[in-house]
Order: structure tokens, then sequence, then C-alpha cells
DNA sequence: AATGAATGAGACTTCATTCAT
DNA sequence: AATGAATGAAGTCTCATTCAT
């Protein structure tokens, strides 16, 4: 018999973790302190204790769900059972990954935090096992997504789907951390050097083939 | 005239670094703390004082000289001035990348530090700008490369040898991250995939070109 | 006019302090709070602080009461108007303390809980002052007792009643901490020991030196 | 390689405990705080805190280090060869008790810390173990000198030694328990009403075995 | 130059109590 | 009268750094 309603409870929650997904951007995870997840989430210390066991939990909460809500804003992209070729796909899945960063207005590039996580798994064995289930779903519906090229007659089908299933998670990974470490990356840029790159001198191998 | 040889001073400050990147791989950036470091260097607290000014500049160090030498291994790959083909050098500058990684033996991967980097990169002013001209660095040394590819007729000219040099840069940094959150990544795969994906179905190419 | 019954506002006065008795046995004066009696009281905070106004008022309760308790078991005792002599007596007076310990069954001695009381009596004036006449008054009810003795000649007169009273309370006292203390008191074997050990054997010895 | 040497170490030691139990008997064992121990003791938090692991550890070795000091200063009387009559012995027994109270001037009453340890070491299992050691230890002492009377004929031969222990065990620490809940107790009253109350009035047994 | 004991600001957390509902 | 979420003062402890020796 809640006094508080599940929603408000639902609310308040989510206040904290936004206030501490504030803070770890702007502090790092060195040097956030629940004072400030506490200040700024405007609650009392004993509230948000209330709410989260301890500054542990709350950080591993806004990893895990930036992760998770990651990985649900791909989903849609991911699964769809008629994919377009690979370069177009990767091109929505690096624009999810641009707009997911920019989510909430007035916030920091979302995606900040997921670097925070990526360095923070290393050490806490939960959110280390957390992680690594994440990834490795990621890597998973790439490959099934593969499958499927090749079933679509879109991708040579000698090629392993697992190998491919790499090169993509690669790149969607590469292109989260070159944001924050080189300052930017384009997307229209990945996919048209996708393009480019990709083969063989085409001349090369026409002529192979036309001899 | 200093009490002792500068090759003496050099060697604890690598004494000191050593037990720095030791303690971040095994306790994360978060726990760390100069009472481990100091206990696993060797020396005394005193001593460390007088190699650095404090916790952050050992951390800073770690981490800057973590990059520095994972650039100077992949220098002599990256300014090749006759490189190989597009994924045959990713498959040099992924193969250099795993070696870093195992560099000392009994280690854990240091590109674990790697993450770690990124993650502290974000609040660190300084470690920032340091890190952002690193990688940057990289990435101007793909363009370097793109634009030797171009001139060799390995490389589509029409392209935009920047956006080549971001797809590597992200390939590179993507293959980093998956190694530690997923738990592995292959280099051979990422090699056989960009062979495989990159271009758009050839018949539909080679038929547009003899109509 | 209230709107629960005199009755019930007892009862749930006696459900709180029995709670309150059961977590200071089960977790001592310094780990006691008001979470854990609450919760084990199956009432909700606001209600207790209904019956009581705090943490101290409830503690302090728990402990007058206890103390309280044991007097009324033991005044029956210590004001028989023609009391037996003093080894019997104190054999019903341990008796009856072994019994106020065992009072309510599945529950732990409640002379623990005395204990408490003796190191809280301590600090909090209030309890002290309670505490010091409550033990005042068993040393008095047992000084009187001895009058009573040395009345019906069961008692030398020329000793001070008050030492005796002091003695006996002692005795009292004493067997409540061995107890707890070393784990067992045997109340037969303060018995049989009381009446072997006070004089020196007097007629054995005259009579082995006068055969 | 200490730089400080050990005699240091153990007068820094001390001065921390005799803090605690000044703060113990001046605020008793819930109202103790490590800030006041601190303060008291005139070192640093940090200094107290590489002397003692915490405030658990502190508490515990003021009431361990009492009881052995109250046990050291029992030990020549209750391990005399050729010890003196019961009554004689306890007046020892009782006197060193009360000097062991007033042991350092200015201080108030070192008794008072040994009822808070009886009722700490309720709580806390490894106080709990080391303290029924302690009475356990004092118990088995009082039997041995049994014995010894039993041997000299001092003492009725068919009564248990281990009651008689019992008895003297529970005088001893009633003794204590006294002096600080009734606010006093005279060694000389206990002595002589010991004389007086042990045996069935002489003169009526005599009389009943001549009659 | 070297040592490591000492410092003390500040981190995290608990818990007795209040008060809007 | 009853509820239990919220409060925030106060407690315990850590740890980067200093400095007397």
């Amino acid at each position: 018999m809640p006094r508080i309603t599940d929603e408000r409870r639902a609310a308040r929650r989510e206040q904290i973790l936004e206030a501490a997904r504030a803070c770890l951007q702007e502090y790092g995870l060195e040097a956030v302190s629940m004072e400030m997840i506490i200040a700024r989430s405007g609650l009392s210390t004993g509230a948000v204790y209330g709410y989260f066991k301890g500054k542990d939990q709350i950080i591993n909460a806004v990893i895990t769900d930036g992760t998770a809500a990651m990985a649900a804003d791909l989903a849609p992209i991911l699964t769809n059972p008629d994919p377009p070729p690979p370069s177009e796909l990767i091109e929505q899945v690096l624009r999810a990954i641009v707009d997911f960063g920019r989510h909430k207005p007035g916030d920091i590039d979302r995606l900040l935090v997921s670097l925070h996580g990526w360095s923070h798994a290393q050490s806490d064995p939960q959110l280390r096992a957390a992680t690594r289930a994440a990834y490795a779903g990621l890597r998973r519906r790439f490959d099934d997504l593969a499958k499927r090229w090749q079933a679509a007659g879109t991708l040579d089908t000698t090629i392993d789907s697992k190998a491919v299933a790499q090169l993509l998670t690669s790149i969607t990974l590469g292109f989260v951390a070159q944001r924050a470490l080189a300052g930017s990356a384009d997307l229209t840029a990945h996919v048209s050097a996708l393009k480019a790159i990709g083969p063989p001198p085409i001349t090369a191998r026409t002529a192979s083939r036309h001899p």
C-alpha cells in the first residue's frame, strides 16, 4: 500500500539518474560525488538513499540504463527483416547513435556516459558482465543481419557472417569513440568511405574477369 | 649537479608508471589509490612525490605515455611511403594494436589502460587536449595515407581522403573497444569482412559501366 | 475522548516495548535502531512515535520496566514477614531471578536486558537516578529482612543488618552477571556454597581440637 | 625500519585508549563517537586510524584491556599457594577491585568501563568470547583456591569446590555491579556479613548436635 | 635525497525524527 | 489517528599530500 504512486517513484528514480548522468558527464567517473548528485537531483540525502543503496548502484544504473537505451534505439534498425544494403544500414545505425547522443535538450552528449561505462566495466565485475552481454548482443544482431543480407543476395555468401558482424560492431563503437576523442565524426563520411574502400581496386578486378 | 644520475631517475620514473599502469588495470580509474601505486612501486611515499607532483600527474602520464607508445608502434605502418592496399594496411594496423596490448609479458592487456584514458580525458582538460591531439594526429596520418593511395591509383580519387581517414580511425578505435567490451575481436575477421562489405554489388556497377 | 480504548493503547505500548526488548537482546545497546524496533513491532513509524516521544524514551522504558518487573517478582519473597533462614531465602531469590529470565517463552534471557540497563544507566542521568533508586530499594529490603532475621534469632544480632544487605545484594547482582558473562551460574551451587563458606566450621574444628 | 620507536608507538596507542576510556565513562557506550575520542586523544583523525582499524577495535581494546588489567591485579591474590581463609581472601579480592577502580588519579572509576563491557559483550561475538573466557578464568582460579582450602582443612571437603567458586565469583562481580548501580558497596561490610551469614546459627547447630 | 608517520578535508552513509497526505 | 516518504545532522572512515627526522 504505497503512499507514493509507482509512477511518482519511477519519476524520482529517473530524476536521480538524470542528475547522476549530468554529473558524470561534467566531472567524470573519478570526481563524481554523492554530494554533487544529491545537490543536482534536488532531493535530500536520505531520499536518494531510499531509491538507491549507494553510489555504486547509481553509477551502474546510469551506465546500464544508457547501454540499454542505446540498444533499444538500435533495435528496430538491426532487426529489420528486410534490411537495406550494408552502407545504407550503417548510415541508419550511425544516425541513430548521433540522435541518441543528443536525446535530451540542453544536455551534453549522452555518448560520453558510454565511454565512462567502458572504463568502469573493466573493474566492476557485475557491470563487466552486463556490458559484455550487451555488446555481445549487438554483435549477434549484426550477425543475424549479415545472414539476412546473404539470404537476400546483398552480401557475398562466402564470407563468414560473424566476421561482418565484428567489423560493423567496430565501426559502430569506433564512431562513438571517435566523436568523443577526436571531437567529431561525420556519419556521411563513414558511409561514403565504406562504399569506396572495401573492394579490391575495381579496374584490376574487372580486368582479371575479362582477360 | 643531481645526486643521482639521470639514467637512474628515468628508471625510477618508469618503475612508478609501471606500478600505476598495473594498478589502473587491476582496480580501475576510480579505485586506484596512491597507496596502491606506492606499495607496488616499491618506493617510499616521499620518493614517489619526488618524481611526480601528485596522483593526477601520474595517471595522466600513464595515459599519455600509453597513447604515445601506441602511436609510435603505428607510425612506421602509417607513414609507409608506398603503402599496401587498404585491407592489407588495416591488417597491419590491427596486428600492431594486438601486439601493443600484449607488450609486457605477464601483464594484462595494455589496451585496457587506453579505455580508462578515453574516460578520464572527458574530464581533465589538459588530458583532453593531449588526447584529442593524439587521435586527431592518427586521423591525419590516415588522411595522408589515403592521399598516397589515391596518388597510386589504389583508391577512388573521387572520395574525400578525410572521409576514408575517419572510417579507418573508427575501425581502429572500435577494434580496441570491441576487444575490451565484447571480450574478443579477430583481426582477420575484420580484414575479410572489409573486403566483402565495402562495395555496392559489383555486377550492378559493372553493368552500369558497360551499358 | 480517545478514539481507541485505553486497553488497546496499553496493548500497543507493550507491543512496542516487547519489540524493543527483543531488539536490545539481539543487537545490543549500540546497534538497536528505531527502524528495527518499528519493523519488529509491526506498527508504522508514525504510530510508534504516537506512543513514545523518541528512542531514548523507549529504551529507558524497557530498562525501567525490566527492573520494576524483577523487583515485583522478588517483592513477595523479600517482604515475607516470617522469612526462612538466609540460605533458604537466597535460594528463593535466585530461583525467582532464573524464572524472571525465562519469563517469555521463545525469548532469550530477559536478564540480558538488565545488563544493558546497567551500562546505559551510567550515562543517562534520569535512568541513572531510577536505577539507583531501584537497587537501593532492593538493598533496603534485604536490610529489613536481616532485621527480621535478627528479631527471630536466625541471625547474629551483633552484625550490622546493612552489611548483610550489601552482601546479599552483591550475591543477587553477581548471580545475574555471572549467568550472562560466564554463561552459567547454578543456584543450588550458590546455596550450598553459602552454607559451607561463611564461618570457619566451628563445631567440627572445636571438636577435633578437644577430643 | 620504523621511523618511530616501538616504545613511542605503544605510548600513542595507550594515549588513544586512555581517551576512549575517558569518553566511554563520560558519555556511555551508545554516545561515544570517534570525534570525541580523537579530540581527547590530541591526535588527528588519520593518526588514530593508523593505530586502530576502526571504532569497534578501539572499544573492544578498551574493554579487553580493562578485563585483563583487573585479572592481572587479582592474579597474585588468587594464585597464592597458601591462601588465607575465605573471608580474609575475599577482603583482599574486594580491596584489589576497589583499588583497580581508582587506579588513575583524576579519573572516574575504571570499574564503570567494566559494566559497559558486560553490556557490549552480549552483542559482539568476538568480545563475547573473550569476556566469557576471562570470567570463566576467574571462576577457575576460585575453584583452584577452594581446593587448596580443602587440602589445608580450611574448607569443608564435602562441598563441591566449583560451587564455592561460583559463589565467590558472584560476590566479586556483584560487588562491582553494586558499586556502580547503588552508588556504593563497602568491602568490610561484605566481609563481616560473610562471616555472619554463611552457616546456620552456630548455637542452634551445636545445640541440635548435643541434645 | 629519502622516509613514512601524521594530517585533515571531504567522501559515503545512517538513522532519529517530522509532516504532508 | 495513521502512514511512510522525506529530511539532514551527524557519524565513520579514506586517502592525497606534507614535513620533521
